[in-house]
DNA sequence: TATAAACTCGCAGAAATCGGCATGTAACGC
DNA sequence: GCGTTACATGCCGATTTCTGCGAGTTTATA
C-alpha cells in the first residue's frame, strides 16, 4: 500500500468511525505501527485529524466535545492570581473587574484575609462570595449580557463615591505606548472610573495579551502601578513597561 | 476507549445531566474508577467541570445554583414557572426575588417577550440574562453570602424609586393568617420594599410550603394578589387564601 | 460515632512514543 | 551502467504515558 493510499484510507476510516487505533490500522494495512504513526503525524500536522495517544480522532468529533471551552491557559492564570493575592492586605478596600483571571484570584485569596471587594461583574462577585471572611459589594445596574457585568451611569457614579486602596483590572489589551485598551465601550467607562477611584492600579494579564491593542483606550501606561503576568519579571519584554514606571511582578 | 474520547464523553454526559458519578462512568466506559477519577481531575484542572466527592458537576450548573443537589421538585417548579410566565406581558417592569422556582421562570419566558426585570438576586439576574430580549437590571449592594443576593439600605432605597407592574416573590413560608414569612431579616427588608414598589404581587411557591411559617413577617395575606403553585387551583387547601382575596393559579 | 464509599499515593506492567539508524527503492544526472 | 540523492519503511532501545491495583487515609451519612 502506498503512502497517499494509506492516508486516504485512514481519513476514510475516520469519517466512518470518528476514531482509529494505530494497532488496528497497522494490521488492516499490513504496515508497521511506526509507519501508521508517521502517517497520523503528517495528517495531524496538516490539521486533518487530531492525533492522540494510541490513535487519532476525527476533527468533527473533537469539535463536538468542545461545547463549553475550557478556561484558556488556566495554569498561567493561577500563577498570576497567586502573585496578585500577595498584594492584598487585611482591611483593604479593593475594586475589581471580572474575567477568568479574576475568578482564579478569588480562590487564591488566603482564607483568613479580611477585606472589602467591590465589583460590578457578576461572576466575580459570586466568586468572591465563596470566600468566608471577605465582604463583597456588587455595584448594580443594567446588565451587559455578553460580559455578565453591570454597566451604565449608575455604576460609574457609584464608583466615583469610593476611595479604594487597590484597583485590580483584568485587561483585554495592554501596550507600553497606549496603556490599557478594551473592546467594549461601556466596560471601558467602568474601568476608567475604577482606576480614578483607587489609590493604586494593578493590572493582571497573561503574557499573550502583552503588546496588543483594542479599539478603546482605558488608561495611559503611566496610570498603571503594577503589572502582573505569569512570566519572570526580569524578562526583556517588560523593558518598555518598566521605562514608563510600571512595577512588574 | 481513548483518553480524549472518554473525556469528551464525560463532558457530553455533563452537558446532558449536569452531574456524573464515577461509578456510572466507570461502568459505561469499561474502565476502572481510578481512571475515571484521573480524567475528572484533569478536566477539573482545565476548569471544564467541578469535581466533587463521588463524581463531578457541570460548571454552568454550579455557577448558577449553589449546591450539588438537583433542584428539589423540579417538575413542580416548571409547572409553576409556566403559569407565572403567562402573566407577564410585553413592556412590563417586573421586580423579582431569587430562588430555584424563579430560576425556572427565566427559562419559561417566551423568547419574543420584551420586558424589564429588576432583581437583587445574583443567580436570578444571571438566569434572566440568558434571555435574548429582556432587559435585566441588578440592584447592587453588599452580598448576603448564603442567599447570593444583594441586601442593605441601598437596595431598599433604590427599590423605593421604582414603580413596577409586577412583583414576583419566591417565598420561604406562606400562611393564610400571617401571609408571607421568611427566615432572613435582611432578605425580608428587600422583599417588603419590592411589594411596596409594585402594583401587583405574585407569590410563587411549591404546595409543600403552604401553611408554613418562618420567623419574620414579609407581608400580610391581603397584600398578595396572586398565588401560583403546581396543584389545581380548585383544591380545598386554598380556601382560606381565597377568603382573603387571593387569586389562585 | 461507626461504617461504607470514595479518595490519595505510589508502584508496576503494558502500551505507545520518540529518536536514531539501517535498509530498500526509485528517480536523476553523468 | 553507475553513483548520488531523496524518500519511505522497518527495527531497536530509551523514554513516556496510560492504566489498574493495593494500602492507608479521608469523607459522607446514618
Amino acid at each position: 500500500m502506498l503512502k497517499p493510499e494509506r492516508q486516504a484510507y485512514i481519513l476514510h476510516q475516520l469519517d466512518l468511525h470518528n476514531k482509529v487505533l494505530c494497532s488496528t490500522l497497522s494490521e488492516q494495512m499490513s504496515v508497521s505501527e511506526d509507519t501508521v504513526r508517521r502517517d497520523l503525524q503528517e495528517l495531524s500536522d496538516e490539521g486533518r485529524l487530531i492525533k492522540v495517544h494510541g490513535g487519532a480522532l476525527s476533527r468533527s468529533f473533537h469539535f463536538m466535545s468542545q461545547g463549553a471551552q475550557p478556561v484558556y491557559s488556566l495554569a498561567a492564570k493561577r500563577q498570576i492570581a497567586q502573585k496578585t493575592a500577595a498584594l492584598i492586605r487585611s482591611g483593604m478596600v479593593v475594586l475589581t473587574t471580572g474575567g477568568t483571571t479574576i475568578h482564579e484570584l478569588a480562590s487564591a485569596i488566603p482564607v483568613d484575609l479580611q477585606a472589602t471587594f467591590i465589583t460590578s461583574s457578576i461572576p466575580a462577585a459570586l466568586a468572591y462570595a465563596h470566600h468566608p471572611s471577605i465582604e463583597v459589594i456588587l455595584i448594580g445596574d443594567r446588565i451587559s449580557k455578553p460580559s455578565k457585568m453591570c454597566v451604565g451611569g449608575d455604576v460609574i457614579s457609584r464608583i466615583r463615591d469610593i476611595r479604594a486602596d487597590l484597583c485590580i483590572l483584568g485587561v483585554n489589551g495592554i501596550d507600553a505606548t497606549m496603556g490599557i485598551t478594551d473592546s467594549d465601550w461601556e466596560v471601558v467607562q467602568v474601568k476608567k472610573a475604577m482606576i480614578e477611584a483607587a489609590r493604586k492600579t494593578i493590572c493582571v494579564s497573561i503574557a499573550e495579551k502583552l503588546n496588543s491593542r483594542q479599539h478603546f483606550n482605558v488608561c495611559p501606561p503611566h496610570r498603571i502601578d503594577v503589572l502582573v503576568t505569569e512570566i519572570q519579571h526580569q524578562d526583556a519584554v517588560f523593558d518598555p513597561y518598566r521605562e514608563r514606571g510600571i512595577t512588574i511582578l
